[in-house]
DNA sequence: AAAACCGCCTGTCGGC
DNA sequence: TGCCGACAGGCGGTTT
């Protein structure tokens, strides 16, 4: 499910519930999802921590703790962080709940699929999470400038789809803004990305990875199937994506027929007129 | 080095 | 209505 401005808008909907709030007990469902330890050992790490801060790096989100480790957490394909009322009923898909002193509402953990992770550690734990110290560039952070991704494209023999969706160059980035920033910028998805060396293309790159990336945090993510934030409320950018599950339908700019491929291993939604492939 | 493929899971949808 | 395959916001591992 969910991309970089899903799992902002996560984590911006959680923070005001949970900074300050203290873990009174754990409840672990489905063991599996606990990679840092055993599910007892996670159990026993979490209760009496209080939490202190919530940051975002790529699709990860950091629960940061009062003794200085760090609960990260990966929604994967179906992965939710829900407020919930204790007395709210659980459904068969709820796989962790945090309780917390003093406090009507918990933390949920859902997960359809059971794709996601939990992951409780200090620095050095964190280190072996080789997912998330292998993260490139934030795309919305000053240091992602165009001659960064210059650089990036100049270095990859790759299509570009994939290097888009590679997080180990850029972070955050996911099969749905992969191809809503490709249409934006007129770039075929199956272009070699060294191939892409004309200045103006690569600003216009650049420009669309942050300007669909920005757009889906302001609209709250995009809600396909499962996605909500932690209040259990839907996104609305899937009203404003342009080629993203519309092939058969018609291009906005041209008029002509959206078309549909697998690049990369993904499906990819995109017009074979306003697309250049380079 | 890159790409294809598979596995991990469950649910949904379309075709027959 | 039911069965069956294809496919889905991700990602790590293996094979080609």
């Amino acid at each position: 499910m969910p991309e970089l401005p899903e799992v902002e808008t996560v984590c911006r909907s959680l923070a005001p519930f949970i900074v300050g709030k203290r873990v009174s007990e754990c409840l672990i469902g489905e063991k599996k999802l606990i990679k840092s330890s055993t599910a007892e050992e996670f159990r026993k790490k979490i209760i009496g921590r209080s939490f202190n801060n919530v940051q975002r790096r790529g699709k990860y989100i950091l629960l940061l703790l009062d003794d200085g480790e760090t609960l990260v957490v990966h929604l994967r394909m179906t992965g939710k962080l829900l407020i919930s009322l204790k007395d709210e009923p659980v459904n068969k898909h709820t796989h962790v709940r945090f309780s917390f002193e003093d406090c009507e509402q918990e933390l949920r953990y859902e997960d359809i699929r059971k794709f996601g992770i939990l992951y409780l550690g200090d620095e050095a734990k964190l280190a072996q999470l080789k997912g998330l110290v292998n993260l490139g560039y934030e795309p919305l952070s000053e240091e992602f400038t165009t001659e960064v991704l210059k650089e990036i494209l100049h270095s990859s023999n790759k299509k570009i789809k994939a290097v888009l969706l590679d997080q180990t160059k850029i972070a955050g980035i996911g099969n749905i803004y992969a191809d809503e920033i490709l249409f934006q910028a007129k770039i075929h998805p199956e272009s070699i990305a060294k191939n892409i060396t004309d200045e103006e293309v690569i600003k216009a790159l650049h420009f669309a990875i942050q300007d669909r990336l920005r757009e889906g945090i302001k609209y709250g993510g995009s809600s396909i199937k499962d996605y909500v934030n932690s209040f259990g409320e839907a996104g609305s950018f899937q009203k404003l994506h342009k080629v993203y599950a519309k092939a058969g339908e018609r291009c906005v700019e041209c008029g002509g027929i959206l078309d549909k491929m697998t690049s990369a291993g993904r499906s990819s939604t995109y017009c074979p007129n306003c697309q250049i492939k380079y």
